[in-house]
RNA sequence: GCACCCGUAGCUCAGUAGGAUAGAGCGUCCGCCUCCUAAGCGGAAGGUCGCGCGUUCGAAUCGCGCCGGGUGUGCCA
């Protein structure tokens, strides 16, 4: 099934050359109608000593065209290569109805860990769209992981650790009343927090008091801990409504305060290796003429971010021995990972190479940047539930008669939220717009959704078992097929990718492609009429192409309604 | 100042281990439901691939230099 390969053997053959350095040649070209694979000649020109047009034209002459493919063509200095449509189709249709759920998998990670930190929320803190990003991209990446047979660890590094939060104890006891907390959770935790930093530009005093509530906290203090541990849990309550919207798992929540006391044997290993040095107060380890100095411990003897990134990094390599820990963080902290990752190869451990930042780009409102104190948000609760009422809209004006309407909405509207954020590179900024996130014409989440509906709808329109009926193979054999065809077979290369470069929008661009190319084939081609076998085969693209969506969609963390 | 990232159609973006006339969606305009879901399909218009120089048979893609935007740049995370 690997024509680039069986292709490449055929060439090398004829010019007596090595096929795996043909194959590194065979290209894919932009245009099918020259072709499905293509080997260009210029760079044979140097050994040949002819001209790249007459290399293609000699080797075409001595080619023996292989199995699969139904003709070789030379154009200028190109020979292309065109498949033998109906055979390919059978053999990827195939292939599907055999692997079903499991197509495109892979066992490439059997017996590896990857650990995925990501959403790490903070304690206290809405969830608002500048959080959707680490969040679907980190849970995608779970997802695709575990796809190719790794095994993956979701962790959720909570924010549960620092001074705010003793300025959040300060402003409960002096303002705060529990009824107000139990009901209105994080939206009164953070009043109070904007309202102590308010009240302490006028009084300094607050400040101190706020040190001596963390100081508590750190030394265990029962009625620090007690409130503390209140609000820890309010705000995991409050945001697991959220993940169970996403589908979002993890199997870790253990954040900065987890790391508390793991971080001395770190700074006394350091100490050791001689790699501590006091610098204006703070002690830092020298990472050469390329990056800044990375600060461990400050002057005043605390830790810091990277202390603690470095402890939690020894904790999941010696509890997880991961494969891969990445980090699905923002793309303002590139420097700071440079640097932590930096320290760990200093210390002489070659895992180092094994950490990977997987950074992002922005999100930004209309109105400019997201201040969570200056009331400047976007609750990404607001925008699920926008979605999915809008999505409740439509589906009364087309479809009233629609079973388990409040299902469907859910997953169209969470779906369109989802699609949206990983339909492009991870680094791009983006500015949020209801506008977009509620567009659902085009490439879309729903757009896919359609698609994958319309599959399951024509299945049940048929009224004998297709899968196992006999099948007329020549009623798909035309160009619209093929298109679907070739989509499918690609798709466990595209996983592969999106592995590999921790991109999940791969995912999401092929769907969408497949999608388009499964509407052009429904609307040329009636594909239930009275030639069972006929009706057979061309259920089976239909089929095909639902199973593969499905698929892909839930890769990227969307549900696959089966009407809408 | 320095480092990193981004710059492709009105907007949002693909395409960047060099390859054949630079693609898609949105928006605009024009068509297609007595027929399997029109959240669909087709078509039109729309581009000095930020600018310049270089490498190459060939550059949106590689190198150098600019310009524009973003982020970061020692004790926040």
């Amino acid at each position: 099934m690997d024509y680039k390969q069986i292709i490449a053997q055929a060439i090398a053959k004829a010019a007596d050359m090595a096929a795996d350095e043909i194959e590194a040649m065979i290209e894919v070209p932009a245009d099918t109608s020259m072709g499905d694979y293509a080997f260009p000649c210029f760079r044979l020109a140097k050994t040949f000593r002819k001209a790249p047009p007459l290399i293609a034209a000699d080797i075409s002459e001595k080619l023996e065209i292989p199995k699969g493919i139904s003709r070789a063509e030379v154009v200028g200095a190109y020979i292309n290569f065109f498949l033998d449509n109906q055979s390919f189709i059978e053999d990827v249709l195939g292939d599907v109805l055999e692997k079903g759920e499991e197509y495109g998998s892979a066992d490439i990670g059997k017996g590896r860990n990857v650990c995925i930190d990501y959403s790490s929320i903070n304690i206290a803190k809405p969830f608002h769209i500048g959080h959707l990003s680490t969040t679907v991209i980190g849970s995608s990446l779970y997802k695709i992981y575990n796809f190719l047979g790794f095994h993956s660890i979701g962790i959720n590094h909570l924010g549960d650790w620092g001074t705010q939060f003793g300025k959040l104890i300060t402003a409960y006891k002096l303002w705060g009343n529990k009824e107000d907390i139990e009901k209105n959770s994080i939206n009164a935790m953070l009043e109070l927090y904007v309202r102590f930093h308010d009240e302490a530009e006028k009084d300094d005093s607050l400040n101190d008091t706020a040190r001596m509530w963390f100081k508590k906290i750190e030394d265990g203090d029962e009625e620090a801990l007690s409130i503390f541990n209140w609000f820890k849990e309010l705000t995991l309550k409050e945001v697991k409504i959220i993940y169970d919207m996403l589908d979002v798992h993890f199997d870790s929540y253990d954040g900065e305060s987890f790391y508390n006391d793991k971080m001395q044997p770190v700074i006394d290993e350091l100490n050791e290796k001689h790699m501590l040095e006091l610098s204006e107060g703070a002690y830092v380890v020298r990472l050469g003429d390329e990056l800044p100095p990375c600060i461990i411990l400050k002057s005043d003897g605390a830790t810091l971010y990277s202390t603690r990134d470095l402890a939690a990094a020894f904790y999941r390599k010696k509890t997880y021995d991961f494969y891969k820990c990445l980090y699905v963080v923002a793309y303002q902290q590139d420097l700071h990972f440079k640097q932590w990752f930096k320290v760990v190869e200093l210390m002489g451990y070659t895992w180092a190479k094994d950490l990977e930042h997987v950074s992002f780009g922005m999100v930004s409102l209309e109105g400019g940047t997201l201040s969570t104190r200056k009331g400047n948000v976007v609750l990404l609760q607001e925008v699920l539930e926008k979605a999915v009422e809008k999505t409740r809209a439509i589906i009364e004006e087309k479809s009233p008669g629609l079973e388990g309407k409040d299902d469907v909405a859910k997953t169209v509207g969470v779906g369109a939220v989802v699609f949206d954020a990983l339909r492009t590179a991870r680094i791009k900024d983006s500015t949020f717009s209801f506008e977009r996130v509620l567009n659902f014409d085009g490439e879309t989440g729903p757009y896919v959704q359609y698609t994958y509906a319309r599959c399951q709808s024509l299945k049940k329109r048929c009224d004998f078992d297709f899968l196992t009926a006999e099948k007329d193979w020549q009623a798909i054999d035309n160009k619209e097929a093929f298109a679907v065809a070739k989509l499918l077979e690609g798709f466990g290369e595209v996983v592969i990718k999106a592995c590999e470069k921790n991109e999940p929008y791969f995912i999401t661009k092929h769907i969408t492609e497949l999608a388009k190319a499964m509407n052009r084939f429904y609307f040329e081609h009636r594909v239930i009429d009275d030639d069972k076998a006929a009706t057979a085969a061309r259920l089976t693209v239909a089929h095909c192409a639902g199973v593969v969506i499905k698929t892909g969609l839930s890769l990227i963390g969307v549900g696959a309604p089966e009407r809408m």
